[in-house]
Formats: structure tokens, C-alpha cells, sequence
RNA sequence: GUGGCUAUGGUGUAGCGGCAGCACAGAGGCCUGUGGAGCCUUUAGUAUGGGUUCAACUCCCAUUAGCCACCCCA
């Protein structure tokens, strides 16, 4: 082949004899011809960015099959949105006042003057959707799945990129307990077939109305503590109160721990909607754990919040059973056993404080985007975090199949040939092949590495006697078989036909 | 966004103010129509830009990126 006499033109060796000549004072001779890349030149990814490389493939085959089987299953119908959105949908859905809207959208205006963000998230422009195209006259509740990417000005770190993927799953027009509990199972499914094991951090944060009344009498306690709150606190204390129990100061921590709770201030409605959602998830067997400190960062949610947390990989797995709210317990011992709920411990490559996935209930997000009051509730999941997770506990994707055929040839005839036979046997049988290769040896040694189970020899002699070689790759044997019929025979040979 | 740590072939790693080594992977061969083992050969690197020095991969500064903690969240 042409590929093997055409002389491999590496720079350096380009440049050796040119510097081996005596340096000519006037002009240097070809030097206008391209030069030779350098490395330090070639372009680079964009700051958190990253490539999904054919290595870690089956992670993310196995993530999305997860997604798409659970979506089928709970009867979720897939939908996309675009990418990009315009920026207010965000601002207003998300908050104007959090940080995914305040710092970390991707925002700009284009060509037409338009002011444009790259979505930082998926509930809102879902929200549009179903407003927007009349979704309110479908059978209700309308379940909506989506996986795709998302766009976060956050400074990088592991399993945190600018550009990440979600996969998420919401419900609306359904005001019903039961709903958040469904939602809620569905994420621990996931994690469960995954084989990565976790909890569910659960909390309620009531509605606009009891909200607000417990608000006041977060803030008030807060006030007289003021001189004691680190510098975010304070300013939390006017603009986000709730966030205040997000705090890890360890001096807040403990104004934190005699702060009131949620728990106690939710009205009967709020009360009864949440504790019955406990009550479903009990009769699961989920194993959840009442965290009074999920707040979360976006201002559309209400009632139901939860978040998932990875278990620590190492040592470690226990805490779990001690805080586990059962079910007949009060609701200010409940809050009073889990007071000191700890993070899992860092493990391997997965950062401290990671959340896998998180939602909740967003009853007035429809109504604030201009549609009719509608109930509704989801949650989405981290994908790189989810895979991240997996390789740590060696959770291993599916295998893909294995090849079952490879077909060999030798000879411009015995490669046409086999061109054909692939074809032929390419909808019932895992075949592979290397077809631009000449020699037999380096196509055996690809056949092995995919693990085929038999090769097709066809070479020159083959062709002119009109038949095959099949090889038993594990037993060593081959035969020899007229050419027409290779196809069903090794059909047979799996069982197939 | 704040603070810190780190940066050597494709990957994983040594090393030292004075010739950059090893393993794996890749390519070719021993074996011209038969894979897995072995052996041989070979490709390929000091992130970028400055400074100190006779001499910098090594010391200093900046940049960039990754990571860690915070922030936030998925």
C-alpha cells in the first residue's frame, strides 16, 4: 500500500539538517514554508468544559438507558427544550435573587438585540413549555422527562463542570402527596439499579403563606444574634433568611441548631401534605432522612424539597439507621434526632458537599410565568456527578455487546466479499471487521481483542473455491464452509434461525 | 466569585541547577495465509510566557488549566 513506502515526514527531522548547515547571515532558506504546529498553540477546551470520550461511553449508554427505562415505566413522555432561552424566563423562574441567575448564567444579547441566556437548569423553560403550548388540556397530571445540557458560570471542580448534563423528571398538575413520593422513589430506583447507594435528604419549606410567617420568626431570632453571624449571614439575613441554614460556619452552626424550624411552623395544609408524603415513602422502605437544612437555591419551590446525597464509598455507610425518621415520631423530635445530620465523608475523587440530584415541589411556578396555577414537582440529576459516583464504587457500566463475527479477507476479491458478507449478516449477528488492513495476522489480533467468538477467513483460495473459513476463536478449530451458506451457519452456531 | 495545592511522552510515574529515565499503550519486526505468551526495534514529553544563572525540567514571577476547601448546586 501506498501508506507503507510513503517515508514518515516528522518535523524534526525537517529541521536537522537545517540547522546543520552553516548559518547563512542573509537569508534563511524555506523558512516562509509552514512551520510545524506547536503544541503549545493547538487550541484548547474552554475553561470547564470537557470531552465525553468513546472511554467512558458505556457510562453514559448505561445512564441514559436508566433514565429512559424509569422515564417509561413511571410514564414520563421525553421532551426538549432549547438551549437557549431568553434570559427573563430565567430571572423570573429561577430568582432574581439567587446565584444561579445573579452569577452564574451565561447570558448575552445577540444580533438582534435579544437578551439571551444559556439555560442554567430546566424547570422553568418546562414550565413555559406546558403554559406556552396548552398543556393544561391534557389528561393531568402531564409527566415530562428530559436529559440534555446545562450552563453554569461556576468556578470548575470535579464533578462540577460549566457545561454538565441532566436528567430530570417532572410532574404537573398534580397537587397530590403522593406525586412527591412517586418522584422521590423514582430517584432512588435510580440510584438503586445503578448500584450506588444513597440518601434521601428530605425537608419541607411550606408555602407563600406559612413560609413567609416562619421567615419572620427565623429573622427575628437572627436579629438578636447579629453580632455572632459571619459576614454572608448577615447580609442572608435581609436578602435570603432561609439560606441561613445553609450556612457551615461553625458560629453559625450553632445559633443554627436552637433556630426554629420549618417543621414547626407549617400550616395544617402544609402539614398534612408533607407528612403524607413520609407516610408513602415509609411504606417504601426509603431510606430518607429528615434534613431541616435543604433549603435549596432557587425560588420557585414550596412544600417538598429533597436532595441526594452519595454515601461515603470508604467506611463509614452507618450513620443512617439513627436518623431515619419513623414514621410515628413528632415532628419537633424528628427535627431534634437528626440536628447534627452529617455530610458523607470525602471519598475518593467526589467532593465533600455534593448533591447527585435534588427537586422538589414548584406549585407556583406556572402562575408566575403567566399561566394558570398549576402544582407541580420534579427533580433532576447531575450525570457527570452520577458517573463520577459509579466509578468510585466500580459500579460498572453495561458491557457492551460483544462481538459475536469478525470477518477476515485477504485480497482485493476476498475483500469485496467480505464487504458483502458483513452486510448480510449485520441485522442478526454482532459482527466486526477491519477491512483496510491486508495482512491476516493484525485482523486476528483485532478479532481477539474484541473478544470475537468466531472469524470468517476469507483469502484468495476461498474465493476462487467459492467458500469460507470459520474459525472457533476459543477452540482453536476451523473449518471450511461453501460461502453462501457462512451466514446461516454461524446463525446456527448462536443459536439464531 | 474567595483561599490553597498541583502541572514531566497518549496514560501512569521517576529524576536532578549540567545528556530526561521507567512501565503501560501505539507502530514495526522475530512469524511472507492464522490471535492470546515471549523477545527485539521504534514513535512520543518537562503546560504557556517572562526572569535569575555560564547553564533551568529543576529556583523566582505571571498566565493558563486541573484539583481541594469555601460559595453554590446537579
Amino acid at each position: 500500500m501506498i501508506r507503507k513506502k510513503m517515508p514518515v515526514l516528522k518535523p524534526k527531522k525537517i529541521m536537522k539538517p537545517v540547522a546543520l548547515e552553516k548559518p547563512k547571515a542573509a537569508k534563511p532558506p524555506e523558512l516562509t514554508l509552514p512551520k510545524p504546529i506547536r503544541i503549545g498553540a493547538a487550541p484548547q477546551l474552554l475553561r470547564g468544559m470537557k470531552d465525553i470520550l468513546p472511554v467512558d461511553a458505556s457510562y453514559w449508554k448505561t445512564v441514559r438507558a436508566k433514565c429512559e427505562e424509569l422515564a417509561e415505566f413511571f410514564g414520563y413522555m421525553p421532551i426538549e427544550t432549547p438551549i437557549m432561552e431568553p434570559r427573563d424566563l430565567f430571572v423570573r423562574g429561577v430568582g432574581k435573587q439567587t446565584d444561579i441567575v445573579e452569577k452564574e448564567m451565561y447570558a448575552f444579547t445577540d444580533q438582534g438585540g435579544e437578551t439571551i441566556a444559556l439555560r442554567p437548569e430546566n424547570t422553568a423553560a418546562i414550565v413555559r413549555a406546558y403554559v406556552g403550548h396548552g398543556m393544561v388540556n391534557m389528561p393531568q397530571p402531564v409527566k415530562l422527562s428530559y436529559f440534555g445540557p446545562f450552563f453554569r458560570h461556576d468556578r470548575p471542580q470535579a464533578g462540577r463542570y460549566r457545561q454538565f448534563h441532566q436528567a430530570g423528571f417532572e410532574v404537573l398538575g398534580d397537587d397530590h402527596p403522593v406525586v412527591d413520593a412517586e418522584l422521590i422513589s423514582l430517584a432512588w430506583a435510580f440510584f438503586k439499579d445503578l448500584g450506588i447507594s444513597v440518601t434521601i435528604q428530605l425537608n419541607t419549606i411550606g408555602c407563600v403563606n406559612c413560609r413567609g410567617v416562619y421567615r419572620n420568626k427565623l429573622v427575628e431570632y437572627y436579629k438578636t444574634k447579629r453580632g455572632a453571624l459571619c459576614v454572608n449571614c448577615r447580609e442572608r439575613l435581609t436578602r435570603s433568611p432561609l439560606r441561613l441554614l445553609d450556612c457551615k460556619e461553625p458560629s453559625c452552626e450553632t445559633l443554627k441548631a436552637n433556630a426554629p424550624q420549618m417543621l414547626n411552623h407549617l400550616d395544617e395544609a402544609c402539614h398534612q401534605h408533607f407528612f403524607k408524603v413520609v407516610e408513602y415513602l415509609d411504606d417504601l422502605n426509603l431510606p430518607y432522612v429528615m434534613n431541616p437544612y435543604i433549603v435549596r437555591g432557587l425560588d420557585y419551590y414550596n412544600r417538598t424539597v429533597f436532595e441526594i446525597w452519595p454515601e461515603a464509598v470508604a467506611g463509614g455507610a452507618a450513620k443512617l439507621e439513627e436518623s431515619v425518621v419513623p414514621s410515628d415520631v413528632e415532628a419537633g423530635e424528628a427535627v431534634a434526632a437528626v440536628s447534627s445530620v452529617e455530610k458523607p465523608e470525602v471519598a475518593g475523587s467526589m467532593p465533600a458537599q455534593v448533591s447527585l440530584g435534588g427537586g422538589g415541589r414548584y406549585d407556583g411556578l406556572a402562575e408566575l410565568l403567566g399561566g394558570r396555577p398549576t402544582p407541580a414537582a420534579g427533580f433532576a440529576l447531575g450525570i457527570e456527578r452520577v458517573i463520577l459516583a459509579m466509578k468510585e464504587r466500580s459500579a460498572a457500566p453495561a458491557e457492551p455487546r460483544p462481538t459475536q463475527v469478525f470477518v477476515a479477507q485477504l485480497g482485493e476479491a476476498a475483500r469485496r466479499k467480505a464487504l458483502v458478507l458483513l452486510h448480510a449478516m449485520r441485522s442478526d449477528l454482532k459482527v466486526a471487521s477491519a477491512l483496510s488492513k491486508d495482512g491476516l495476522k493484525p485482523q486476528l489480533e483485532i478479532a481477539n481483542r474484541l473478544g470475537a467468538r468466531y472469524t470468517v477467513i476469507v483469502g484468495q483460495k476461498e474465493v476462487i473455491d467459492g467458500t469460507a473459513i470459520v474459525r472457533d476463536m476459543e477452540a482453536g478449530m476451523q473449518e471450511v464452509v461453501p460461502f453462501e451458506k457462512v451466514a446461516v451457519d454461524l446463525k446456527r452456531r448462536f443459536g439464531i434461525v
